[in-house]
DNA sequence: AATATATATAGATAAAGTTCTATGTGAGGT
DNA sequence: ACCTCACATAGAACTTTATCTATATATATT
C-alpha cells in the first residue's frame, strides 16, 4: 500500500538530487530537448533517462514527444501542487504546546 | 566544495522520507519533545535522533534543550526559505525555445 | 530494406541513506 | 557519589538510489 507520505516523499524526491535541480534549472528557460539537457550534464543518456523518469512520474516535468525528440517542460500543476504540499507541510495549525508533560 | 547543487538537494531531503513528512506533521501542532515524537512513530531513538539532526541541519526544524528534554519546532525561516527556493527552482523565466535544431 | 539517431530498458555495481544494537554523555533526582 | 532518564554517537546490516555498459525500440533518412 502507498501512503500519503510515500506519495508526498515521491514528489520531493524530484528536488533532492543535484542533477535532477540542474536539470531543472536548465528548464527554466523553457522547454528542452533531451539532447540538449544531456550536452550540459555529465552524465550519460540512460541516467539522464533515469531522471527524467522520475521527473515526469513525479509530476514536476511534462514530456511531449516529436519524432525522434523528446521535449521536457516544467509542469505548471506540478509546480503549484509541490508548492501547496509544502507549504501545507510547514504551516503550524494550532499552538497547542507540550510540555513532556505526560 | 559545496556546489549550491548540493545545498539545495540537502534541504529538499528533509522531504523526501516517509518518517520525517510524519514527523513535521506532528510538529504543525506545535513545539513537541523528542519523547512524544518516539512514542507515535515506529522507530528506535537513535534512529529518530538521525532524522532530526537531518531536519536540524537543514534549517527546516529548530531545536531547544530544556534540562533533559529536547523540543523541536518547524523553522519560519526555515519555511521561507524552502518555499522560496521551491518556487525559484520552478518558475520559468523566459519563452526560449528549443527546438533541437542545433 | 538498411542505416543512423534519439531515447528507453535491463542488469550490474557502487554510493548513499535508513535502521538497528551497543555505548557514550549530560542533566536531574535520591 | 550514585543512579536514572533523555538524547547523541559509533558502527554494522540492509535497502534504496545513482550510475554505468550493453542492448532494445522507435523514428527518420537514404
Amino acid at each position: 500500500m502507498k501512503t500519503k507520505y510515500t506519495e508526498t516523499a515521491e514528489i520531493f524526491k524530484s528536488f533532492c538530487d543535484e542533477n535532477r535541480i540542474r536539470i531543472l534549472e536548465m528548464l527554466k528557460s523553457g522547454e528542452k530537448c533531451a539532447c540538449k539537457l544531456l550536452d550540459e550534464l555529465n552524465v550519460t543518456q540512460p541516467t539522464l533517462s533515469h531522471h527524467m523518469k522520475i521527473l515526469c512520474d513525479a509530476g514536476i516535468v511534462d514530456s511531449r514527444k516529436d519524432g525522434k525528440w523528446t521535449y521536457y517542460k516544467i509542469s505548471s500543476d506540478g509546480k503549484s501542487n509541490s508548492m501547496h504540499l509544502l507549504d501545507e507541510l510547514l504551516t503550524p495549525n494550532s499552538e497547542a504546546k507540550d510540555t513532556c508533560g505526560n
